[in-house]
DNA sequence: CTGAAAGCGCTTACAG
DNA sequence: CTGAAAGCGCTTACAG
């Protein structure tokens, strides 16, 4: 107790090895510089200390926080997950640490968010929903923010966008699903940018096949098992029932399954479904469900790799990494 | 660019508002001692300049970082993220800044992670996971750095717990099953402390209420989809096939029912099932599952709540905050 | 390979 | 209600 009980500093490690605090720190930061005998001291006096550095104050000498901020909707039940989880994994080997900013699923707290990720010096900031506030973008800019855009690749990114073509989705979908012959497709989305792109993609390439206008249905909300539910339920009293539906995501298309299977209606003959996330359920449920996967976990890691590069002096040219997806051709269509 | 393109500092504000550094500072942190006009000034200052504090200079200086590290197993399927989410949205209102540290399942990566979350000085340590590392619990000791654990009870916490009792789970599951007339349970666990100690408590009291030793299957690796799966298959190969199988994860009984209902096995007159955790899927698959719904969300909103308290110099005696959990009884059971 | 010293951008008693 | 000044615990040219 006592003296005992205070935190030891740097200085506190050197008087112990016997030499000065400059050499301590560049112990930690520069270990190729210290003599190895001298190492070794440094080694003996840190443990007995118990030292742990401060980074604020190696932060705030060196400018360097060695904080990246993530900023994710929501993670209860996301699709960003194994992209956060990827991150977080690969920087904290490094050595850094990750903020985690939850935005609301309508981005409202991004702003503030940003804010206080800027106050911490933030070394980056990687996005995976979309910054539409100006003035925080103006922020950024001004500031000289390393800043990741990912899941899309929008055309004029803040910085570097990691992502694949939400509108490249919606034509693929299109294609596949007029190759197996289907010709009344429904198409259930979320209302958000990205949703939207991939509608776009899939009427366009719909239409130049020369399908019928398919019938739709948007959801502003986020997009449940329970709208699935429900959606299944209104399909049913269209005049001219829909052979496919096209979901947004995973979760309409499970609800939507379930409400057929206790319908009675046969999956995929007398009704397909398709989605999109390629989530672990929509492997494992029966039917099996025809979905689009994102490899979420690389598109950390692209994002991770891109700040590093930048951190070891590299100019990066490239404003766009396209990790592209996959169809994932099961059961269900 | 030039003069212009540089971080506008405290002194900066303070220039162009007329005031010294001190006062600005004052405006930030005590904004109650700053004169009316005073603070106009400051105000008009602090957006000419687009100004943000930089809390590694103030945390540094006020020792206090307003960082609070959550430490979590992992996040991709986790059963805590919705405490997560509920701590991470709670911190924020109040300025204070998430560091999401993934231990691995094993939380192997703990200790090395705790020790980040030590060198940037952080207000306090949120476990979800248990800290068994001897060096690392003496460390934090050492540093009396506030620790909340949570999802459990242990008797001697490092601090504080905010949780329930894993055996009160178990006894209480016990004595449902037994009252619905089920004499044959199957208990399939995960090997971790937690759902050993529910296993146990199942056992303790199916014993004293008279039931016959129920045959068991142990999981060393995580509980997924797949193992309730295979877990079911095995089950028909048993000379005396049990009537209700009482899983550690929803996961396990989900598994377990698909393919239930492939066999054409009706739940629950010829086979039961109970999981534990109460996933959004356990409510909306056909059999909804019976369970144990744990509010995740107020025990995130506990651990802050705690957090607040000490914060505002509150003594607290109370070691164990129990939040309970509920058992939902739906169509498996 | 090492040390002395200035500086990073704040906060906070202290004095008025 | 406000200011001058010391101090928070590091890093990093600079000099040797």
């Amino acid at each position: 107790m006592g003296e005992d009980s205070k935190i030891p500093k740097l200085e506190d490690v050197a008087e112990i090895a016997g030499v000065s605090s400059a050499t301590v720190s560049r112990f930690f930061n520069n270990p190729g510089m210290v003599a190895a005998a001298t190492a070794e001291r440094i080694r003996a006096a840190v443990a007995q200390s118990h030292y742990v550095p401060n980074l604020m104050a190696g932060g705030l000498a060196s400018s360097r926080s060695r904080l990246v901020a993530v900023m994710v909707p929501d993670i209860a039940q996301s699709i960003f997950n194994a992209t956060v989880e990827a991150m977080v994994d690969e920087l904290s080997v490094g050595g850094d640490i990750v903020m985690l900013g939850l935005t609301g699923i309508d981005n409202a707290r991004m702003p503030h968010l940003i804010s206080a990720a800027l106050a911490r010096r933030a070394d980056a900031i990687i996005l995976t929903g979309l910054l539409t506030d100006q003035a925080t973008r103006d922020l950024i800019r001004r500031r000289e923010t390393t800043v990741i855009e990912t899941w899309g690749l929008p055309e004029d990114p803040i910085d570097i966008a990691v992502g694949f073509s939400h509108r490249a989705v919606g034509q693929d979908i299109a294609r596949f699903v007029h190759g197996r012959g289907y010709r009344r497709p429904h198409l259930l989305s979320a209302s958000g940018t990205r949703a939207m792109e991939r509608r776009q993609g899939f009427l366009d390439d719909w239409a130049s096949a020369g399908g019928a206008t398919p019938t739709e249905q948007v959801f502003t909300s986020q997009t449940r098992f329970g709208h699935g539910r429900a959606a299944f339920r209104s399909l049913r009293e269209l005049d001219e029932r829909p052979d496919v539906v096209v979901c947004s995501s995973d979760w309409l298309a499970q609800g939507l399954l379930v409400e057929a299977m206790a319908a009675g209606v046969r999956v995929p003959d007398e009704l397909a479904v398709v989605g999109f996330g390629n989530l672990t359920m929509a492997a494992e449920m029966r039917p099996t469900i025809t979905t689009v996967d994102i490899d979420g976990a690389r598109i950390g890691r692209e994002a991770v790799n891109v700040l590093r590069r930048r951190a070891a002096g590299e100019k990066i040219e490239q404003r766009h990494i396209d990790v592209g997806f996959r169809l994932m051709v099961r059961e269900s269509a």
